[in-house]
DNA sequence: ACATCCATGTAGCTAAGCTACACACTCCCT
DNA sequence: AGGGAGTGTGTAGCTTAGCTACATGGATGT
């Protein structure tokens, strides 16, 4: 069987639109078609059905695509297999983050990519929700995401996850606040403050709902914001108190905030890398996924000489 | 990168010589060597080099051939998962057997393969020595081969080995030979015996070493037969004893000659299916694998029923 | 030294797969 | 209801990858 025809089909499952296939290969909505169409009549069975205006696998498309993935990452692994028979880990990676890793772990790597010639890294960066990450990759090789721990979004899609870091999620006080000379905080000290928090879909939420679980009343969120800048500067003002990423923080207010651990709830999220498989083994990615797993390990062995945990 | 370059690159591997990877996928050698020429443009270094008037692989040549036949078993996976949902287990599946196998497993298992509509198996026997197996592998789909405990000649190569049966070799007597009434026997017993053997290369040959080591004296090998057949009618006419296959021995000769197994050394041999990985994959294969499977575990429940091991 | 077997060039053809355009269908919005 | 914008799919025609047929040059062995 044509393993470009698999591909079409695999970009079909992902994609759910053979116009959106024919952009992303670079073809015409026509040659898709038709080559669908082909790959259709060999297998003998119907693979796609309409709905509506656009179309859907049916069960043996996507046993097939599945399949499919199979395939490409062989062949992936193939050409990384020569490629390091060259020692040529050359090309463009594209890497989407979310700002606060952008911050933290980017320009270190990046600087360290740099010495590699001929491999180029273009970044970008989103705020998704977080159930949007894994669609991301269907557009970048690699995409910087998070999650709480024991939740996996991205489990049981044929996704490859690479952990870069856990980091902790403190609280945090402007400088002045009562519970600011305090080593650590439980649920109880926090649940009665004013809270400056997150909107819907990002994981900050699902942290105070513990609270609220732990506390046994509900906490008070009186904005909601996606900007952690702006989060910390009300903070500082004095409006409210919020959940931190430790490693993350703005040096920017130095001496005003201050971050306390929180005791009692799983306040940490993990960072990792999100890929296509059949992308992830290429050597490139290969070689600027791993320049960040040390670069996050370099940062938070920094924070924690600096910092030590309680 | 072309899927069917590295399926050229594959065979190459296989069968060292472009006119052989040319007849072997119906093509002009002209056509070949186009072929891997580009594709050793593509990878940037060569592939392989000219040894005499043939030619070789290079280790990156090798490496890549070894990531083709990944590729390739992806890809006979993914036509085997759409066969399965087509319930399709339909095609020509070659095999080659030795003799003594071919005598016992085939009948049977071809009858159930009749039961298939549209599996079609085609059989030939081949008598080789024990090293020849793996070679057969690039002709047929499935190689039933032996070996004896312990001893793998086919690890390493990349192939693919399913297990059948393992089957005791005994001690073939004359009705009339002073050890005849003996129910099991020790090197000691069948050291100072003439010997009926087999050629170089045949596994029989290793056991009798090994009697030779346990009793410390060497045997006697008056005559060498590849033939079983031969082999019986010598040892029935009081010309010699020899080892005889438990499950194999024809009933030609029955009550004249008598079988008593032999303890104190590893008188066994595995029968197992010997495939490339790629067409092990296939529905087909898989199918008749499965037949060969049953059948041999057939034999052995009837063998142990009429004459269970001491 | 000649015959033989090998890989590999060159010219030319066939057919797979693309684009461009036209058409049919579903949805949504006024 | 009825366009308009979205979708997937046919048809005609072209481009080119990849094949065959034949010729060439190097290595082997008698």
């Amino acid at each position: 069987m044509d393993v470009q025809r698999l591909e079409l089909l695999r970009e079909l499952a992902e994609r759910h639109s053979i116009t959106e296939v024919a952009r992303a290969t670079h073809r015409t909505p026509s040659a898709v078609s038709q080559q669908l169409k082909v790959l259709e009549r060999e297998a003998g069975l119907p693979l796609t059905e309409r709905s509506g205006r656009g179309l859907i696998l049916t069960d043996a498309g996507r046993a097939l695509a599945r399949s499919a993935t199979n395939v490409a990452v062989a062949l992936a692994r193939a050409t990384a297999v020569w490629d390091e028979f060259r020692n040529d880990a050359t090309g463009e990676v594209s890497l989407v983050t979310f700002p606060t890793a952008g911050e933290m772990l980017l320009p270190g790597a990046l600087r360290e990519v740099a010495a590699v010639p001929g491999l180029v890294v273009n970044c970008t960066d989103k705020d998704p929700e977080l159930s949007d990450f894994p669609a991301l990759t269907a557009e970048f090789d690699i995409v910087l995401a998070y999650s709480l721990r024991g939740q996996l979004p991205w489990g049981g899609r044929g996704l490859t996850v690479v952990p870069l870091m856990t980091e902790p999620l403190d609280v945090g006080l402007p400088a002045d606040h009562r519970l600011a000379t305090r080593t650590w905080l439980t649920p109880a000290d926090v649940v009665g403050e004013t809270w400056i928090g997150a909107p819907h879909g990002y994981p900050f939420e699902r942290i105070l709902h513990q609270i609220e679980q732990k506390a046994g009343s509900p906490v008070i969120v009186a904005q909601q914001f996606a900007d952690l800048r702006v989060i910390e500067a009300f903070v500082v003002a004095g409006l409210g108190i919020a959940l931190v990423p430790r490693y993350t923080w703005g040096g920017d207010q130095p001496g005003r905030l201050v971050l306390k651990p929180l005791r009692g709830v799983d306040a940490e999220r993990q960072i990792v890398a999100l890929m296509r498989p059949d992308r992830a083994e290429r050597l490139a990615v290969r070689t600027v996924v791993d320049v960040l797993r040390t670069e996050a390990a370099r940062v938070q062995a920094t924070h924690a000489a600096i910092a030590p945990a309680p």
